[in-house]
DNA sequence: CCGTATCCGTTGCGATACTG
DNA sequence: CAGTATCGCAACGGATACGG
């Protein structure tokens, strides 16, 4: 929940912005935001439910620290779930979860949004 | 212009994410990243053009130091006009460009899933 | 009025090693 | 296999003072 509502949370940058704290698009940034979340959401996306050291190999560059503490930030902000086999060796597997798929059209039109000024400039 | 193409610059992460340092949603985040672009292209968008020490006021927190580099990328990338003119003492205005007309839309799009996020936990 | 220059603390992230 | 723990650096951003 939003603790203390600022000008424009209700309506989004609608009206009495520019938002600061509470703003819900701030909101929405720091949830995709840092350097790993979008590989993963979108290594997620494209290949449905994947193991931890199946999503290392894929992003590549990316340390256990940092995929860790990820995943584990996405998990809490009800991006992920974190389904875990009780197997021997143990087995994780994760999955975006239905926000998530929410969030990907938008975030395609941002990429296209990049491209054409990547292009532009 | 994109350096050196990765796996997925051509179609946004349609195909073979994770994406990387070329990825376009990158380059699309990284147009508005930073503490402070948002508000200053909300307060833009909103009210128009505006002289730097109105955006000043306008984003209560924002220092000389973030206010005049924020504006400098924004401008270097192609996202907002700075017009000069040489009165006495002298009048800077800024505006939005054409590029964020069709940004700001897609940002609305995302504060909304924020706002649903937000309610949702 | 519209910024720059300098300094400095904080945060994010990487590297490496280790564990249930 | 799926992570933690610890350390260190570099980038980001805040505070203050100054300049065209």
């Amino acid at each position: 929940m939003i603790a203390e509502p600022n000008n424009c949370y209700k309506s989004p940058c609608n009206n009495k912005c520019p938002c600061k704290d509470y703003c819900p698009l701030g909101i929405a940034l720091k949830l995709i935001g840092g350097k790993w979340k979008i590989p993963i959401l979108c290594s997620l996306h494209q290949d449905g439910a994947t193991r931890y050291n199946e999503l290392k190999r894929k992003i590549s560059g990316i340390t256990n620290t940092m995929l860790a503490s990820s995943l584990k930030e996405l998990e809490n902000d009800g991006m992920l779930y974190r389904k875990q086999y009780d197997e021997m060796p143990v087995r994780v597997e994760y999955t975006l979860t239905a926000a998530c798929d929410e969030l990907m059209p938008i975030l395609n039109q941002l990429a296209l949004w990049g491209v054409k000024m990547n292009n532009a400039s």
